[in-house]
This record gives C-alpha cells, structure tokens and sequence, in this order.
DNA sequence: GGCCGCATCCCTCAAATGGGGGATCTTTGT
DNA sequence: ACAAAGATCCCCCATTTGAGGGATGCGGCC
C-alpha cells in the first residue's frame, strides 16, 4: 500500500468496513484510515495491531478507527470483532479506552460549556402556549426519545421492556399530542419544540 | 441534585476507589460521581449498572466514571475489575466505548482542530475530484432534508417533482450509505453526522 | 364514591415503508 | 470512446406503521 496512486480507489467502492494493518511505522495506515473515511464516513474501520503498539492504535482511533485487534489473533477472532463492530462496538482494550476517555476529557474541558437551556422563557415564541411539563408523561418522553434514535416498535419494546402494543399506543397518544402523523414528523415536531434535549 | 447536606462526607475520606450503583434513577449517582470526583480527582470511579442501562453508564462516564460492570458480575469478578482500573484500564463494553468515541469526534469537530501530522503520502494526491462531499449526491441530500422534516415518500415526490420510484430508490441509496434501515434510523445517524445542518 | 389521566395490554385492517431486483439516460473523467 | 456514477423510472413482496377500535388497574382529585 506503498505508492500514493491510484492507489486505493475507495470511491469507487464504497466501503463499508475497512482492516488496516498498521505495519508500516510511516504512518501511511493513518492515511489510509483517513482517506477511507473522508470517502465513506460510515465506512467502520478496525486496526490491526502488533503488541506494544499503544501509540499507533490511539493514533488510529483518532483518524477515524473504530477499533483493533491484535495482530496475532486467530483468524475467526478477527472475523467475530468485525462482526461486533458492526453490531455497533468498538474492539478496544480497557487500556486505551481509558487514554481516549482521558483524551475526551481533555477536549471536554476547552468545548464551552454547553449553555443547557433555561427553564422556564425559551426566549421569543410569541403567543405560543409553551407546553410546560404535564404535556408528555414520563413514559410518552422516553418512548418519544427512543423514537428519536431510530429504534422500532419493537426494539422500544424491548428496551423499556413492555409490550409492543402498549409501546404503539404511547406513539400514537404521542402523535395525537403533537399533531403528527409519523414517526419522521414526531421526530421534526419534537426537536422544533425542543422536546428532544441531547441528541449527543 | 436533591438534598445536598453532609449527605456524603467525601472530604473526611479521601477516596481512591469508589463503587456506585446507578440502582435509583433519579441521577443521584452521578451526583456522587461528581462530587467524588470534585473531592478527589484520582479518584477512580467504576459504576455498577442493570442490563440496558446505556444511557445512564454513557451519563456516569460523562460525570467522570472510568468504567462499569454489570449487577450481577460475579464477586471476584469485581474485584478483578477493580484491580484492573487501578492497573490502569478503564472497564468499558464495545458497545459503550463506541459511543464514547462518537461523543469525542463530535467535541473533537467543535473544537478547533490543531491540525496535527499531515506529512507523508497524503499530500501527494493532486487532482482528487471528490472533496469528501460527494459521499451524498444533491439529490440525496435534497431527500434527505426532506425525510428529516417529515415528509412522506409520495411528499417528497410531490415537492422534488419525481416519480415516488425514483425517491424510493434515493432513499434505499441513502441508507446505505448511512448503513441504516429506516427513515428514523437514517435521521439519527445523518444528525450524529453532521449531514443535516438547519433543522430549525 | 365517581371521574379522569396514565400505563398497560389486546385485535384488525389498510397504507406506508424497506429490500430485492432491473432498466434507461446523462454527465464526467480518463 | 468507454467506464463509472448519478438520476430517473419500474415491478414485486415482506414487514412495519398508522388508525381504528376495546379493556383493565391504579392513583389523584372534587
């Protein structure tokens, strides 16, 4: 993966998981992290890495890794990290997540400080009738928050551990009490009336 | 956040280690983790959480905890746990880690870029027509904002003047280039990406 | 003691959506 | 000129939603 030239026409191919072997100390896997995810942002990259190699694999992660797995790992452990990772994991040892969180805090501190929306006057909105607290039951705003990270009915369900039924009917009290029809439209009306806080 | 009185006199004990089980939801564990961590900022925190109970590890993370394991761990693993941290580790699940590291790209977006290493075979590439843009089409993006707010595919149709086919088809494009499987999926992800900008 | 909102569960039916395909036509870059 | 990528349209079929119902238990409130 040597010469910068056609080289890796990720473009063309869409990417979806990426391994990258971080032998070379020139850093080019770096590159190769960056320019796969410059081209696909939802392209999941895992590292292989050799032992000791902490620095390398902080470098990775910070490029867009999503994770890594040593290099000496057996064939089918390879094939199962991958598997997680798509699952929505990230392989990483307690080691280095302990650098990243450590990192992360860094940058935590230097991010102003998230102005977290007064209560009470949301500035400007006219004549309209602020829906105050009472407006969404407890249930209703968890079900509505899990609306909004793109769960189903089912997986919501699952999650607050009820039945589907009674979670289709919290979504349709929901709909009836924003005046929509769909998920897509509850998910717009909610955020416009600043009922979806977070939304990290 | 509720009665803060002598509550937890920290300050007498000097903590190294602290264990906090997230049991009540009414956030007062993280009330502890911070406090400790105010108290003492070696402290090492790791928090006992239920199965499922993501947000609030994520929350508990954020308020400063190094790590978690599950309620019902056995003892000595615990215990083991505990010595890891102390080793240096920080005991998170795949599936945590990976939103840590989301929630560190956002902050590490937001905050202005350094712009670290660069030399070696990245430069190189002259003439790269596709400026990490084109990882959506106009089009996809125009039907992107549109099922963002909302919109229906027979709306979206109606308002881009296409046939529903077509949206249908910009639509399953979509997805896999977000890697999702429904609208409310494809929304999260195009957000926690940075796909959609106004969303007023 | 009633009334009402909340939370919970259940059913049926029709429409919307998601996942496979395939098929032109233009534009663009090599 | 040719290949690749985008934009456009189409079909079929399974699953998910949305929109109607209906029902029970609980905890406030008047």
């Amino acid at each position: 993966m040597a010469q910068a030239k056609s080289w890796l026409n990720f473009n063309a191919l869409s990417l979806n998981v990426l391994l990258v072997d971080l032998g070379l100390p020139d850093g080019s896997g770096l590159d190769v992290i960056r320019h796969a995810i410059k081209c696909n942002p939802a392209c999941e990259v895992l590292v292989i890495s050799m032992f000791g190699d902490e620095d390398n694999v902080l470098a990775s992660i910070e490029a867009g890794a999503l994770g890594y797995i040593h290099k000496d790992s057996a064939p089918e452990d390879v094939a199962q990290t991958i598997i997680d990772m798509r699952a929505g994991a990230s392989p990483i040892s307690p080691m280095i997540a302990r650098r990243v969180l450590a990192k992360y805090r860094s940058l935590e501190q230097k991010t102003p400080p998230a102005q977290p929306q007064q209560p009470g006057t949301t500035a400007a909105r006219g004549p309209q009738p602020l829906p105050a607290e009472g407006f969404l039951s407890t249930r209703e705003q968890q079900v509505l928050a899990l609306v909004a990270r793109g769960f189903s009915h089912a997986e919501i369900a699952r999650l607050q551990e009820l039945s589907v039924h009674t979670v289709h009917t919290h979504i349709k009290n929901l709909y009836a009490k924003l005046s929509v029809h769909s998920k897509t439209e509850a998910i717009y009306e909610a955020t416009r009336m600043g009922l979806l806080t977070d939304r990290d």
